[in-house]
DNA sequence: ATAGATGCAAACGATTTGCAGGGTT
DNA sequence: AACCCTGCAAATCGTTTGCATCTAT
């Protein structure tokens, strides 16, 4: 359902062009280090002179999206923020029930919780397991549930 | 910077009327367990026989919010969902790898972190373990560990 | 009778997309 | 020259809101 992976045979070389907009979003993402949303991404670069249309800042953060450069999250009014990716913390996954279709989530707020309720217990190196399942919305769309 | 509290002096009796299509709200919001959009909802009412407007259905959410009376949060595509804050406080336990002993623990946290990964990613009929261990004090005193 | 509630449709704000012209390779 | 990329505007989509009407109290 994803990366179909390069080329079979030889194929049409590098096809993203690097354009002075796409620069300038990067640069942008770089200077700014908290997350942003497309629209202050956009006003960030109106204000700094440059000239990137709107659409275009969409659709270049949707390409670092898919290339893994940035990470997304909502604001709680449902605007999408990035920020150019920084790799970190352990994660568990999600499981589908149904067709064993795996997400990673992050779980600091259990990671947060174990630590404490050891804590609070006086249990010292304290270890967990995690397992969320359900099934996904494909399966569930599927009548496969 | 809220609930301006009850009134002063002698003020306008409860300014909140039941209606009929509060209620097909909250009814459903009963019935349905998992997190739902305000369309589903609206869809779900629709396809039981309930005439309420897609616009009611906002804003008796939106009032079920500001009550407390349901949680909410955004699905990956920025869709707000919403459901009835269900306090089902089931407990899991903190074993001590030594002794087996075990401690009951109430994982509020935890059972929220697990329906909110689940909805966010659109997976149904969220189930989860959880299992935390650690060498309990006496056993760590005791040099046990 | 009165003020809150509802339905409908228009308004909104974020994000996407069709299309024609422009720039990178 | 070939094809990707951009800009602009129109289209989407979820959610909000104005307004006339309805109804619980």
């Amino acid at each position: 359902m994803s990366s179909p992976s390069p080329e079979a045979a030889g194929s049409p070389a590098p096809r993203v062009r690097s354009t002075r907009q796409k620069a300038a979003v990067d640069a942008a993402l770089e200077r700014i280090e908290d997350f942003v949303s497309a629209q202050e991404l956009h006003a960030h670069l109106k204000e700094a002179g440059e000239r990137v249309s709107l659409a275009t800042v969409y659709r270049t953060l949707q390409q670092r999206l898919e290339d893994g450069d940035v990470d997304t999250l909502r604001r709680e009014d449902g605007e999408a923020v990035y920020r150019r990716c920084a790799v970190d913390a352990h994660h568990h996954h999600l499981v589908c029930r149904v067709c064993w279709t795996a997400v990673e989530v992050t779980a600091d707020p259990v990671e947060d919780w174990a630590a404490r309720v050891a804590a609070e217990h006086g249990f010292s190196s304290p270890r967990h397991t995690v397992e969320v399942t359900g099934v996904c919305a494909d399966c569930a769309a599927a009548g496969r549930a």
